[in-house]
DNA sequence: TTGTAAGCGTTATCAG
DNA sequence: CTGATAACGCTTACAA
C-alpha cells in the first residue's frame, strides 16, 4: 500500500480510503490516479492485515457436526452450503467450513470464530439433542454471531429450518388415508433435528388417526445411503407382520426400501408403499417415481446467509427465525 | 498472548514457542505453567496476526468455476470437496470455498490467493479449454502453489484426474461388443475436462470398431440433471435414426434418458441401452440399475489434498500428477 | 483534502 | 532457556 501511495503521490491514507470505498475524502483526479497506481503494480489489500486492525474478516463459517467422514457427499447438506455459498459470494464474503464429529464436547469446531478466522457462523448440527444444544449454548456465550439449522432451540437463537413436521404429517396422513394401518419409519442412527421433526409428524398422524405406534416398526439405524437404506428397510420387511407403508427419513433411504421390496419379490406401491423426504434430483426418475416431502435446501441456506449477514451489518436484529414450507409430491411409489 | 505471558510470569515469546510447539525452547515446569495460563485466560492464537507476521495461513482455497449458480449442488464436485476436506481436517488446514462464472477473464476468482487468505489452491475449472487454459497460466504466474482437476495442462501443472478417457473406451467397446452400432453420447453444454476425455474415449472406441461417428448422435446441451438428461435424450430418441445405445455424460443424464425412453415406450436396455459416468449413490439403485463407469471422486480430492499439501510442506516437488483407475460397473441398463 | 503516527497480536532476531 | 524489540500491512485518530 505504501508503494502505491508513494506512485501516486498520496498518502496510505488517502489509498485506504479508496479502498475502501470512501471517495467522498478525495478529488476525482486523485482518485483515478491512486487507482492506475494499484493496477499498475498489480494491488491487493492484504486481508490479515486489515482483519488485524479492524477486527472483521468478511468470511463465513460454516461449522458442522456430522458423524460421516465424507460429510459434504451428503445432498441436503450440499444443497444448505449451495444456497449460503451463493449469497455469500454475491455479498462478498468468503466462506470457511469446518466439521467435527460428534464425539466429546470440544470447542475445536469453533476454532475459526475463536481464532479470527471468520466473523458469524453457520450451525449445522447433528448428534443427541443434549450435545448440540451444549454447541449452542458455548457459541452463544462466547459472543459470536451465528445461525443454527435446527428449530429446537431457545427462541432467542437465530434458526432456520423447513416445516418438517407439518409435512411428515401431511405425507403420513396421506398414507393413512389410503388405507395403509402399518406405517414404518426409518432413519439413520445419527440424530439430525430435522429428522426428529420428521418423526414427530409421523406420530402426530399416527395419534390423530388413532393408530397405536409399534415400535418395531420405527428403525433408527445406518448412515444416510441407498445401501443403508435397503438394509434396515429389509429387516423391516422380513418381519411377520410386515408394514404396508415404509415412511423413509430421505430419499436415499426410500431408494434402498425401494430396491429391498423389488429383492423380495413386493411391488411398489402396490404391496408395500415407499415415500421419501427431500426430493433430491433423481426423486422423479427413478422407478416407481418417490412419493416424498420436498424440502428446500437450497432456499434455507440462502435464507440462513442472508439473516446473518443482514445481522452483521446491523439491518436486523438477532432473535430472527425462518420456517420455510415445505412441499408434498406425489408420485407413483405411495 | 500478553496476558498469558504475564499471568504465567514468562515473556510473550515463550508462549509464542509453545503454541508452535517449540517445546525444546523451555522447561517443562515452565510449560506446564503457560499451559495452565492459556487455560485460565481461555487464551486462543489470533490467526490474523500469525498470518501477517509469518505470511502462512493454514488455509487452502477451493476455487471453482461454473455456470450453474448452484455450483455445490452437483454430486461430483461434493465428493471432490469432500475428499479435500477430510484430509484438509486431518491435517489441520481450513478450507474455503470460491466460485465465479465462466465468464469474462478476470482475477476475481483468485482473491482468495491475492488477498493472502490462503497458501495454495485446488482449481476445479470448467468452460472453453483456453479459458481454464488462461486460468492456470495466471495463477501459475502469480506464484502460487496449485493443483488442477484437469490433465489436459502442460505436464509442469501439478494435476489429478480419472482415467476417464479409458474408462470411456471401455464402456463404449462394451456396447459394441453387445452389437451396438449407433451410440449417442450426451453431455451439458459447459465443457468440462472429464467429459473432453469421456468423449475423447467414446471416439477412440468407435474409431476401433471402425463405426463411422455421427455427429447428429452427439449431444452438448442443458445442464447436469435429469431433467436436462431427459429432454436431450428425447431429442435423440425421436431422431427417425435414433440411437440404440446412449453413453450419457453422467448418471444424472443417464436417469434422464431412462425416463425419456419410458416415456416414448421404449424398454430400456432391449430397445434402447443407457449407460453414464460417475456412479453416484443412486446409480445401482434405479431401475434398471445403471451401467456406468465409476470415477473416484472423493479419492480425486484426498489425491488432490494430500499432494498439495505434501508440496506446501516440503515433502513433494511439483509437477506432480495422479490418475485414479476407473471402474466399469455393468449392471442392467446397458 | 491530505499527511503522520500509533497500534492491532504475532513471530523473528538477537542479546542476556 | 528467557526477555526486549522490531517488523508484518493495514486502519484510524488527529493534526496540518
Amino acid at each position: 500500500m505504501r508503494d502505491v501511495a508513494v506512485r501516486a503521490g498520496v498518502s496510505v491514507q488517502t489509498v485506504s480510503n479508496l479502498v475502501n470505498e470512501r471517495f467522498h475524502l478525495m478529488t476525482d483526479k486523485t482518485r483515478a490516479r491512486v487507482a492506475q497506481a494499484m493496477d499498475e503494480l498489480g494491488y491487493h489489500p492484504n486481508v490479515a492485515a486489515r482483519t488485524l486492525r479492524s477486527a472483521r474478516t468478511g468470511t463465513l463459517a460454516f461449522l458442522i457436526v456430522d458423524e460421516g467422514a465424507r460429510f459434504l457427499a451428503d445432498p441436503m447438506t450440499d444443497l444448505v452450503v449451495a444456497g449460503i455459498g451463493d449469497v455469500a459470494r454475491d455479498r462478498d464474503y468468503a466462506l470457511l467450513i469446518r466439521a467435527a464429529r460428534p464425539g466429546p464436547r470440544s470447542s475445536a469446531l469453533f476454532e475459526p470464530l475463536l481464532g479470527n478466522r471468520a466473523d458469524a457462523a453457520f450451525l449445522f448440527l447433528s448428534g443427541p439433542r443434549e450435545l448440540r444444544a451444549w454447541y449452542i449454548e458455548r457459541v452463544a456465550a462466547l459472543g459470536f454471531d451465528f445461525v443454527a439449522f435446527d428449530h429446537s432451540t431457545a427462541p432467542a437463537v437465530n434458526a432456520v429450518g423447513a416445516d418438517d413436521r407439518e409435512g411428515a404429517r401431511a405425507l403420513v396422513t396421506h398414507l393413512i388415508e389410503r388405507g395403509h394401518e402399518r406405517l414404518a419409519f426409518t432413519a439413520s442412527a445419527a440424530p439430525w433435528p430435522m429428522v426428529e421433526l420428521r418423526h414427530a409428524g409421523y406420530l402426530d398422524a399416527l395419534a390423530k388417526a388413532g393408530i397405536v405406534r409399534d415400535p418395531a416398526l420405527e428403525a433408527f439405524a445406518g448412515v444416510w445411503s441407498a445401501a443403508s437404506g435397503a438394509a434396515v428397510a429389509g429387516a423391516l420387511l422380513d418381519l411377520p407382520n410386515r408394514p404396508t407403508a415404509i415412511v423413509a427419513g430421505n430419499d436415499l433411504l426410500a431408494l434402498g426400501a425401494i430396491r429391498a421390496a423389488s429383492e423380495r419379490g413386493l411391488r411398489v406401491p402396490e404391496d408395500v408403499a415407499v415415500a421419501g423426504f427431500d426430493d433430491f434430483d433423481f426423486a422423479e426418475f427413478v422407478r416407481p417415481p418417490l412419493t416424498t416431502v420436498r424440502i428446500p435446501g437450497y432456499e434455507l441456506g440462502r435464507a440462513a446467509a442472508t439473516g446473518l449477514i443482514d445481522q452483521l451489518e446491523g439491518r436486523r436484529a438477532p432473535g430472527w427465525r425462518v420456517t420455510l414450507p415445505v412441499e408434498l409430491c406425489l408420485r407413483e411409489s405411495a
